[in-house]
DNA sequence: TTGTATGCGTTATCAT
DNA sequence: ATGATAACGCATACAA
């Protein structure tokens, strides 16, 4: 047999006996299950020797017995980037209403170990996995990932992802494209005329889309934006730094830089002040995301919203009640929202 | 029975049978147990098999028969609080070296619903649940608090409490105290004289301690604060953000503004700013935590450093090798962090 | 309405 | 070294 029974241990026997009925009316008088009901005086009796022993269930068995867990797992990258914070403070809002739990699941930032997460999550057997990041390049480990899902979901998992899309998945989006191209259009109002593009690193998926929806509108509105203004960087703070400092030594010409993501946008914003750059008024500054703390860089950071909880609470709800078919969709708008890093442009663009 | 097996689970038994051996050695080839060994021929079969049926071990089952599981639960009250969300990723780390998973319980941020939390890990039966955050009044809550910690305990289970001190219950702190008396000490060589502090809520342990070390250690220094000088205010940006708005409406008199905590300090540093004070040449700022993002504030902020990412690894030590009596504490130091918004003040002080 | 008995998937004991 | 089997704690189909 299994470890002895340490001395602490309660079962639901012990609640029975002492209540003196039987295990299933305890464990019904307990849990309520649906279609049976147990008289009060008996239910009172076993909740009050619940009580006494200090009896807590064991959500190890009642997993098996039931054949399902209370928990969602979640795989995470970074914890710390406040992007994602917000994304899984809203998931752990969600599971809080819903009584479940969230399990993390940390690649330690190594995105080959994704497949690896997954069949963590899976031998956990949790209700539900929420994938999270835009990283992935569309082969590579593609494959091997695939496979992961593939098993989980075939042992009736449910997976959605967040922010990404994966072919016969169901998932969480937010429009970038839209972001971006509103962005563009906005900064063109503003006056700008000559943007620098961080992109970020060009196998993200994510900062891809965002940069060509970017260029697109404003080839639109006549702006045409040459290759050596879109600078390829880390999708961080201190890639948004690095390109900022090769943009300034190889004097490159532009009046606004326009980052994928908010920490490279501050970055950017701080390598220029350093190098003794009017920060907004002579060069101005975008990025994308709204996380927080953005209003106390200075100038407080113009940025694309994203609802970044609600994209946290509506997985949870699409992992939990949505077909799992792959044809669950939900689309998140974003807005533009414009601050003191860009000033309305008053002189001619330089 | 309960329900019927689903048509992807894939069994222990499954494998064995398909590798023509017994349960007990499939389960052996598979994990390895202790002191029994197995055949070379016969593992590699076994793990053929387990791999062409692609075999995932049921975690649940394995938490049952083994009477332990691999889950850490951490108390969660806010995930995107930017301080705790950095303990957090010292927490995921420490989990992903030992294979471990982190299940996180949230409070929704109401510091009441502590015991329902804690009681909700013990039924997981994590093997350790980590108490972040130092919010308690030693009253009120307490009691009930304490007999689900103690109920949880006596089950075998293991508790730290992260930057706060439980009677009886290992702990990883901070130098709180050291690290509020060095500040005060750097800022009066830097030549302030007339703090104003934002101590945060009174019922706040960690903010209190903090306020009351500068206090003291401003005291020694000759530097008698009154009363009108410490604000009572909510631990968030928020409250630093109302508590600048007060002390500027009422006309109060100060060289700096020394905060227990850093969003506070951000907070009001930008009400400062919007008032017109010119902050950091006029007055100064200082918050606690050393928390991401202060590098990107105007001017960057002075604070004490908190190796937060540390706390939340030894935290995960301390729960799985740590004695478990209450005798175990980590503690770990706190260092003075000057930036620009602490210049030196060469006038006489005002 | 209540009780009895079985099964969930795995590990560990005991015998071989 | 391998196999048969009890036990982990609970929920439920079935009998009463």
């Amino acid at each position: 047999m299994p470890r002895k029974r340490s001395e602490g241990a309660v079962t639901l026997s012990d609640v029975a006996q002492l209540a003196g009925v039987s295990l299933a009316t305890a464990s019904r008088a307990i849990n309520g299950s649906k279609d049976r009901s147990v008289a009060e005086e008996l239910a009172t009796r076993v909740r009050e020797a619940a009580q006494m022993l200090g009896y807590e269930p064991d959500a190890n068995a009642q997993a098996m017995a039931r054949g399902a867990t209370q928990t969602i797992g979640v795989a995470v990258n970074d914890l710390t980037d406040p992007y994602f914070a917000a994304i899984a403070g809203g998931m752990t809002d969600a599971c809080l209403d819903r009584g479940m739990f969230l399990t993390l699941a940390s690649t330690g930032n190594q995105l080959d170990r994704l497949p690896e997460v997954v069949r963590s999550l899976d031998s956990l057997r949790v209700r539900a996995i929420l994938l999270t990041g835009g990283r992935w390049r569309t082969s590579g480990i593609g494959d091997d990932l695939s496979e992961a899902i593939r098993r989980y979901i075939s042992r009736g998992g449910r997976l959605v992802t967040v922010g990404v899309r994966l072919p016969g998945i169901d998932r969480v989006l937010i429009d970038n494209e839209g972001g971006s191209a509103r962005l563009a259009q906005a900064l063109w109002e503003c006056g700008y005329r000559r943007p620098i593009v961080l992109t970020g690193p060009e196998m993200h998926s994510t900062a891809t889309v965002r940069a060509q929806a970017f260029l697109a509108r404003a080839r639109e509105l006549g702006c045409r934006i040459p290759p050596e203004n879109q600078i390829v960087s880390d999708y961080t703070r201190a890639g948004g730094q690095e390109a900022m400092r090769l943009a300034l030594e190889s004097g490159l010409k532009g009046d606004i830089v326009v980052a994928t993501n908010d920490v490279m946008a501050l970055g950017a914003m701080r390598q220029a002040r350093q190098a003794g750059v009017a920060v907004g008024t002579e060069l101005g500054f975008a990025g994308f995301g709204d996380i927080a703390g953005l209003e106390d860089a200075v100038p407080t950071l113009t940025t694309v919203r994203v609802l970044k909880e609600e994209m946290g609470r509506q997985s949870v709800a699409l992992a939990v009640t949505g077909p799992g078919d792959g044809t669950g969709e939900i689309n998140l708008p974003t807005t533009v929202v414009l601050r003191d890093s860009t000033p309305r442009r008053t002189g001619r663009p330089a």
